[in-house]
RNA sequence: GGCGUGUUACCCAAGCGGCCAAAGGGAUCUGACUGUAAAUCAGACUGCUCAGCAUUCGGGGGUUCGAAUCCCUCACACGCCA
């Protein structure tokens, strides 16, 4: 889906109203003043997103849809990278951060500045503008941050924080760093609002304790009330936590999540969820969804919500081309024809999408499970054959010291599978 | 600063000198059933040259024929007292 295609639903009287059925809000300020705020004239608004990875996730692709959805009503967003408070890293409520080197945030940084470009538009009079905190936190001194900001924050309140209290309450504590992380954040949002004339910020709903943080500290030192939406953690109706596959998360970038297994994790959606998804994660409208809901309650087997999920998403993230690509490659996977009638090209490419090796035709079976990254060790990968649940070219494999040399097609290829749905190419060398 | 308690595999959590590669639950993986769902049932879940061997129970050192279990020490966390 193409940046200038996009559009919010004609079919509701405000964007407020798209949004909470959407189920994009969980707690927010003032909830009829945002929707007067959105019909208004064009606001300033911003979501941070700090570099902990060298790139974004799923998780993140919310708040980016939900900053796309305002902008195309009209208002400018502001896309904030966390050079600084990725130096420092949010309380989490487990365990204490590893700090990264500053060489290693400022390199992610670049890297999620041009992500997050890719989902907002930045022409017209709402162009969209990118921001660093480091550019304001860098030149500030201790003593200048203990004066000027640290006054505002009574530590009582600070201690109250979601985040916080859980890790004080834990064995691991909390540093003194993390627990200034708030303060970083409220001061990122007292910037905006002073150089940007920014009311609003949008973030994950664990995250409102940051979020209130910044609307807190304008209240204080401005005398000014902002607004702060917080959307709902995403989870999965079985318990699972959501934007995980195969214990990985789902990553934006192609080179940690290949577009087909992208493609897949959507595919692979539970009944139960796909609708919720499908209001989050694409921009069909109303009618649209209605119309696939009913798909889904008459004839749940094929699948089309699932497919259409998938296709949005991944089209809207890797793009048409990728997205066809994984869907060619699915078909040829999980077609039901002989592999070995495929036509090489085909193959290939199907392959190519996988994650794959490339290896001489004696290696065991179970070694390709490791080389292709289907397997942890070799003894995870021979436990998975013992359990019947490895396939070459769609044969089962029954004995550990098989090779791949009696399973190669003409075309010097070999889909290997563990499961039902994991696979992996294999090219001889 | 003093005293005490704790640190077990991805997470939670048993174990308190041999029967411990370490109970149980969750997560995860595989199989059956299916729709490349869900639920359910069964199995697996440190590594390897796999009926055996090697390496694990915060780090290091020690006692012992033998230690996750006892002692010393360091680190970290929690609690109480100053």
């Amino acid at each position: 889906m193409l940046l200038e295609n996009q559009s919010n639903d004609p079919h509701f009287d405000t964007l407020w109203d798209e949004l909470v059925w959407r189920g994009l809000i969980h707690v927010s300020t003032d909830a009829e003043e945002l929707k007067k705020l959105f019909q208004g004239p064009p606001i300033t608004y911003y979501c941070g997103f700090d570099p902990t990875a060298p790139s974004l996730h799923l998780g993140n692709l919310v708040q980016l849809l939900l900053l796309r959805r305002i902008q195309l009503a009209g208002h400018k967003p502001l896309g904030l990278v966390g050079g600084s408070t990725g130096l420092v890293g949010d309380p989490r409520p487990t365990a204490e951060r590893t700090l990264n080197t500053k060489e290693t945030v400022n390199e992610w940084v670049g890297y999620l500045s041009s992500q997050i470009s890719k989902f907002l538009s930045f022409e017209g009079a709402n162009a969209a503008r990118m921001v660093n905190n480091l550019d304001w936190t860098a030149p500030m001194s201790a003593i200048d941050f203990l004066r000027d900001v640290g006054k505002y924050y009574r530590v009582g309140t600070m201690l109250k924080k979601d985040a916080v209290s859980a890790r004080l309450n834990s064995e691991a504590g909390i540093s003194y760093t993390e627990f200034s992380y708030q303060i970083l954040q409220g001061m990122d949002f007292l910037e905006l609002y002073r150089n940007y004339d920014c009311v609003l910020q949008t973030g994950g709903s664990d995250q409102w304790g940051n979020l209130t943080s910044g609307t807190d500290l304008i209240h204080r030192a401005e005398g000014k009330s902002v607004h702060a939406i917080g959307t709902p953690l995403i989870t999965n109706s079985d318990g699972t936590k959501f934007g995980k596959s195969e214990g990985n998360a789902v990553w934006l970038d192609a080179s940690m999540t290949s577009p087909y297994a992208f493609y897949q994790f959507w595919l692979n959606t539970d009944d139960a969820d796909v609708i919720d998804r499908i209001k989050v994660f694409t921009f069909m409208t109303k009618a649209e969804i209605d119309d696939v809901a009913l798909q889904v309650a008459e004839e749940p087997f094929k699948r089309a919500a699932q497919r259409r999920l998938a296709l949005e998403v991944t089209s809207l993230v890797h793009g048409m081309e990728a997205t066809q690509a994984a869907i060619a490659a699915a078909a040829a996977l999980f077609g039901q024809g002989d592999l070995a009638e495929l036509d090489a090209v085909t193959l290939e490419a199907a392959l190519r999408e996988l994650p794959h090796s490339t290896t001489p035709r004696n290696t065991p079976v179970a070694q390709l499970l490791v080389d292709t990254g289907l397997s942890q060790s070799l003894g995870a990968a021979r436990r998975s054959i013992g359990e019947g649940g490895v396939y070459l070219n769609n044969e089962k494999i029954s004995a550990e010291d098989e090779t791949l040399e009696n399973y190669v097609l003409p075309s010097g290829m070999a889909v290997l599978r563990r499961g039902k749905k994991t696979l992996a190419g294999v090219f001889v060398e």
